[in-house]
DNA sequence: CATATTTATTTGTTCGAACAAATAGACTTT
DNA sequence: AAAGTCTATTTGTTCGAACAAATAAATATG
């Protein structure tokens, strides 16, 4: 598999690297000394060289030579989500269910579960999340609390049901979203939305709380996403990045 | 600044690929059709496609050919991990106790479970993680399946309890991780797993599947997380970020 | 007709060679 | 001694060539 000439160089030097034969802040060999010292092409030196200096382990200069950095990678992944649909991870095959409209007042118990503070008035939208199709089970319910002075959205929403509520926002109030928090975690469902999802009461399911947040850090809407266990799967994909400015 | 050739060929593409001249899903030149198109050597188009790969704009496959994926980087909303460990969100007062280390090979139920080819032989390292301190119940438990061809990271595991494993084989092996596959569900305790973690059978938890991929997309470490629900919550933030090549 | 087998095509790996660009260190000049 | 110039060294770029590995398509085989 991977036993190919310039991957076997780049563990062996790694190796020598992580091992202190060759300390951090020391030079390696040049690389005509390293195509000499393994019988290999400076095409294959440089592509194990090109593999280290990717993990951040070396950096190199003309006249210089090659230097090590770091003894273990510490490079940085990246997740990128092009849209917020993405994030949540709803296709136009996921379409939204209106069940409940109602303007509240967060209490301590709301207020706990959605980090709120307390006394703070919301208006909540509940709804269904369907394979848009057919007759199958729901796949989720969601709970949006959207800050009071929209709540002209609670209309909107009914007319759209493929819209994401944070897009509605965005584009009838200009509020922009800067950044979004995302919680998950298990719990089990109530009696309650159990019977609204026709699910076992009791039975595992994922729980996700989102808070969408405006350039100053405040949220403006929060979503709580209940999913039975077997209906949903959180994907995520991370990617290395380049950053071949230079270490950290 | 840029103008070497595998630069120039590069942005030429990319422009081609954005304006539509080589709509996605479409095949781009073979490389020697590129090579005399632009009177370039092959070493220069391959160094140029490269680059377009690393982007995402393009996906290659032998006697397929290059395929255009995407017309522009993927942008907007980020997530920006620095380390596997950030990540895993275990920080340096989260400790591994390793518990189990067994070869075995993959039955139909465990290529399910992880998402890997059936009959494939992996090393299976379980381990308890504790909340460095204390009398405190362990916050989860962690199979990891190791290529097979790594076993002997099964020493070096109880040497380092503070490193991750795919930080062992980046280091130890050269194996350079390219790409993270996360997928978060709900689930409930087995009997096994609940005594281990000191909690109720049955009771929900979190269950994390992490496939490490390398750049050819091939999985050589996958790890399985279970999180009792009252002791782990994921969290991720996520940023707009700039992408002024222009809007969605 | 279904199943191996072969073949042609395309990307992947490796070699050897040459010149370009940067630059540390030695040398020269003022 | 300071400033500029040269030179040797080292990485960076580019070329040409050959073979390996994967695989889609064509062909042969049962």
């Amino acid at each position: 598999m991977s036993s190919q000439r310039h991957n076997e160089l780049a563990q062996l030097l790694a190796e020598g690297i992580s091992s202190g034969r060759f300390p951090v802040g020391s030079l390696l060999p040049t690389e005509f000394e390293l195509c000499e010292q393994h019988g290999a092409s400076r095409y294959t030196v440089r592509k194990a060289l090109e593999a280290l200096q990717e993990m951040g382990l070396i950096s190199r200069r003309k006249n210089v030579g090659t230097r090590v950095e770091a003894t273990r990678p510490a490079a940085g992944f990246t997740q990128s989500v092009a849209t917020v649909d993405q994030l949540a991870q709803y296709g136009a095959e996921h379409v939204r269910t209106v069940r409940n409209v109602e303007e509240l007042v967060a209490d301590l118990e709301l207020a706990q579960e959605i980090g709120c503070a307390g006394g703070t008035r919301w208006l909540r939208i509940s709804s269904l999340r369907m394979d848009s199709g057919k007759k199958a089970r729901p796949i989720g319910w969601t709970d949006v609390y959207v800050d009071a002075a929209y709540r002209e959205v609670g209309w909107l929403v009914r007319e759209t049901p493929h819209l994401l509520i944070s897009t509605l926002i965005e584009t009838h109030f200009g509020r922009r979203i800067a950044r979004i928090r995302q919680d998950i975690q298990a719990t089990s469902l109530s009696k309650t939305l159990a019977t609204e999802l026709r699910a076992e009461p009791g039975s595992p399911a994922l729980k996700i709380v989102r808070h969408y947040l405006d350039a100053a850090g405040e949220a403006f809407e929060i979503s709580v996403s209940i999913h039975p266990a077997d209906r949903f799967t959180f994907s995520t994909e991370l990617l290395r990045g380049k950053d071949p400015a230079g270490a950290v």
